[in-house]
DNA sequence: TAGTGGTCTAGACCACAGC
DNA sequence: CTGTGGTCTAGACCACTAA
């Protein structure tokens, strides 16, 4: 009915071509001048678009340069998702992954279920390290019709959610943190006794309306604090 | 050196003026023609400079009314500060808070130098209850140079925690969330078995350099999750 | 219905960082 | 040095909604 501003269009149009990897990071898109051209309107509408999405992080901006698709942020979003690896070796620790199960299948009627996934997806179990200790037990599925490349990375190098962080867009992310004692299996896996406390943190990933990840981590309860700072709209 | 934007500067000069608290949430914001008398600038600067502050939350702009404080947002922001009242009762549970101790003191050396604050401090402990049954043990410190009402408030009706998010505006906030066995002292307070597994959530909250409250709640592993959503640019 | 914000224009000058 | 984004102007029309 009510047509979108022109400003607001020319954001949507770009985000989704960054969303749908049209444009990857890195990528150049055209001076302002030309997407006015292109648009057919003043440049300080051009300018609206862009700039929105230079603050939502979408675009870097570099004066004679130009404009960029931002490379994801593996840095000042591990507070939101921390890449276990960067954190472990932020605190000056010796990070080490330990791939213990891989498989890929179709997901139970469960599962896909909760997920929103029919496709294949790719399960995996893992433990990461920390100077030599057992930090946490990992248990993902990833939505391999959403990020094919995962199927060739070498995760037993790699843990996975670094591989992600490092190729995949999202937009949207929720964390479930509890705690509760460690079961029995996982226990052994971490070599901790049955019993002992231990952090529980579950994340979905999302890109648009598609799961891209979805993980379970129990964290050994004294090995590790999970620490978020923010300001009152997000930042 | 070099002067900032001058969208930038009025920008700055209002968000300061509302988390001073000389603008108080529901005041209106003199019209852009104002201000842009006011700066002695076009209105698209005046324009640029709200927008900013609306899309941060900070004003709620309504045609053929004026520009507002917007109120603070206690739903919206539950995933980041929860409100442990609201949240309970979103799950259709009964919440009730029983305030155990309370004591305006001066911190000690450890506890300045931790808060940064010298002034006096309001110290609180007390239980959340969902449905009757003990949720959360909390312990905090109120700063009362900053939040000076706080000692009059009803703090045995209204657990601090929603007195805060009702009454004071913050710019900053960090969670550190872990898991350990409950400590004997709080595990009497529960009702829990000594050694069962609880979550911490310890926050602080700033404004502007100044420690606003520092919270340690021990939740009942079983009874509580955290969830946040969120997506990678803050929302 | 009139006041307000939302949007847009067609220019302009400047600072800055790559070339 | 020059292309690029950053900022700003002095207008304009429109949509909405609260008075």
């Amino acid at each position: 009915m009510k047509p979108p501003p022109l400003h607001e269009r020319i954001r949507a149009e770009i985000e989704t071509a960054i969303l749908n990897g049209d444009l990857r990071p890195g990528d150049r898109i055209p001076i302002e001048t030309d997407l006015m051209a292109q648009y057919g309107c003043a440049r300080m509408t051009v300018n609206k678009a862009l700039s929105a999405l230079a603050s939502a992080g979408m675009l870097e901006r570099r004066k004679r340069a130009g404009s960029f698709v931002a490379r994801p942020r593996a840095q000042s979003m591990v507070l939101d998702v921390p890449d276990l690896a960067a954190a472990v070796a932020a605190r000056g620790q010796a990070y080490r992954w330990a791939l213990t199960s891989r498989k890929i299948t179709a997901p139970d009627q469960a599962e896909a279920a909760a997920l929103g996934v029919r496709a294949k997806v790719l399960k995996l179990t893992g433990v990461h390290f920390a100077d030599g200790l057992p930090l946490a037990f990992e248990e993902r599925m990833v939505n391999l019709e959403l990020v094919q490349a995962i199927a060739e990375a070498d995760l037993s190098q790699t843990p996975p959610g670094s591989w992600l962080i490092a190729h995949v867009p999202w937009t949207e992310a929720e964390n479930r943190i509890s705690a509760a004692e460690t079961p029995p299996g996982i226990a052994r896996a971490l070599g901790i006794d049955r019993g002992a406390p231990c952090l529980i943190l579950e994340r979905r990933t999302w890109r648009g309306a598609d799961t891209v990840t979805r993980v379970r981590q129990h964290f050994v309860a004294d090995r590790y604090e999970l620490i978020a700072r923010f300001g009152p709209s997000g930042n």
